[in-house]
DNA sequence: CGCCGATGTTAGTCACCATTAACGTCAGCG
DNA sequence: CGCTGACGTTAATGGTGACTAACATCGGCG
C-alpha cells in the first residue's frame, strides 16, 4: 500500500517517534487524521508494515530453501533473496531491525516469532553444510552476515544495484565459508 | 560521564524521540531538569556523545595504522579495534549510526567528517592489499563489514565476548580477502 | 431519486515533553 | 560567620502530536 511505502521512507529516516501522523499523510497526499479510516493507530500502522515485511522475508526463504537442490544452493537462494530484499527495499530493511520495540503486545510477539523461523531457516542450512559448528555459532554468524547484507542502506549509491549485490554476495559466502576453520 | 552512558543505552534501546529528558534524570538517580546544569539541551547531550564516539573511533585507527608495520597488520589492527570497540559498547555503536540526523548542525558537519576520515582510513589500508579494487568498491566493501561488525548489538549473548570476537574476526577477515577476485 | 459506506476535512481535546523560572542546599573559603 | 558557585528541586509555560468528533463529498446501487 502506498500510505505503508511512504511511512517507511519516513520511519528509517527520522525513526518511528520523529515522524507523525500528520507527516505521513502529508507524504501520500492527504492530511493527518484519514490515516484512522486506513489503520487503528499509529502503532498498528508500524505493525502491519513489520508483520508483512517479516512474513515475505520468511516465506521467500521457505520457499527457497525447500526448492533448492542442496545445501549449497540453498544457501546461496536465502543469500540472493534477502540481498535482492535488501536492495529493493532498503527502508523496510532498516525498519525492521530498528522499530520491533515500538510494536504492541499482540503483534510484536508474532513478528518476533517469524524472525526467529527466518534465522533458523538459516541455521539449518549451515548446519548441514557445516556439521561441526555449533548451533550458536551458526546463529551469530547467521545475525553477523544479516549486518553485512542489511549494510546497503549505509552506504548507497557508493556502487550500481548490480555490482553492490555481487559484491555481497560474494564477501557473505567467504565470511560464511570459513564457519568450521577458526577455533571457536 | 554517568550521564552519557545512561542515554546511551536509553538511545539505543527506544531511540533519541522515545527518550525523555526525564527519562535520563531518572536513570542516573537525578529528576528532570537536573541534566540542563551539565548540558544546554537534549541535542547538545547527543551531539557531544557522538562527536566523543567518532574522536574515538578515528583517531585509535590513526594512531593504530601508523603503528603497524605493514598493510595486513593495519587491516587486523583496525578490525580488532572495531570488534572491540562495538563489543564494550554496543550502545553507543547503535546510536552512532542511527541518530546522526538528531545532532543540530554545527556538530554534525565534524562528526561526519570524523567518520569519513575514519572510513578512509580502512580505504587506504585496503587499496594497499587491493590495488586493483576501485576506491568506490573498496568503501562499499568497509561499510559492509562495519555491518557486519557492528552487528553484536543484535546478537547479544548468543556466544561468549572472547568467542564472538574471533568469529568477526575471522569472518571480517575472510570476506575482505577476496575483494580482488570477483569481477566487479 | 435517495440511502449508504468509504473516505476526507477541519476543529477540538488531552497528554506529554523540552525548556525555563524561582527557589533551596551546602561545601569551601574569605 | 557569610558569600558564592555548583548542583538539585518543584512549578510553570508553550508547543507538539495522537486521537476523536462533527461535518462534507460522492460513487454505487436499491
Amino acid at each position: 500500500m502506498e500510505i505503508l511505502d511512504a511511512a517507511a521512507q519516513l520511519f528509517a529516516a527520522r525513526g518511528f517517534h520523529g515522524v507523525s501522523i500528520e507527516d505521513i499523510g502529508g507524504a501520500v497526499g492527504v492530511s493527518g487524521p484519514a490515516l484512522y479510516r486506513h489503520f487503528s493507530g499509529k502503532e498498528a500502522l508500524l505493525a502491519e508494515m513489520l508483520l508483512d515485511v517479516s512474513e515475505r522475508l520468511h516465506a521467500s526463504a521457505a520457499d527457497r530453501v525447500t526448492t533448492a537442490p542442496g545445501p549449497e544452493a540453498a544457501l546461496d537462494a536465502l543469500l540472493s533473496g534477502q540481498i535482492e530484499f535488501a536492495l529493493s527495499h532498503p527502508s523496510l530493511i532498516t525498519v525492521h531491525d530498528r522499530e520491533l520495540g515500538n510494536v504492541p503486545e499482540p503483534a510484536r510477539r508474532q513478528i518476533r516469532r517469524l524472525q526467529r523461523l527466518y534465522v533458523e531457516e538459516w541455521v539449518t542450512v549451515l548446519s548441514e553444510l557445516h556439521p561441526a559448528c555449533p548451533p550458536a555459532r551458526l546463529r551469530a554468524a547467521t545475525h553477523a552476515v544479516f549486518g553485512l547484507l542489511n549494510s546497503t542502506p549505509h552506504s548507497a549509491g557508493e556502487l550500481p544495484g548490480e555490482a553492490m549485490a555481487r559484491l555481497l554476495l560474494g564477501m557473505a559466502r567467504t565470511a560464511l565459508a570459513t564457519l568450521n576453520d577458526d577455533e571457536s
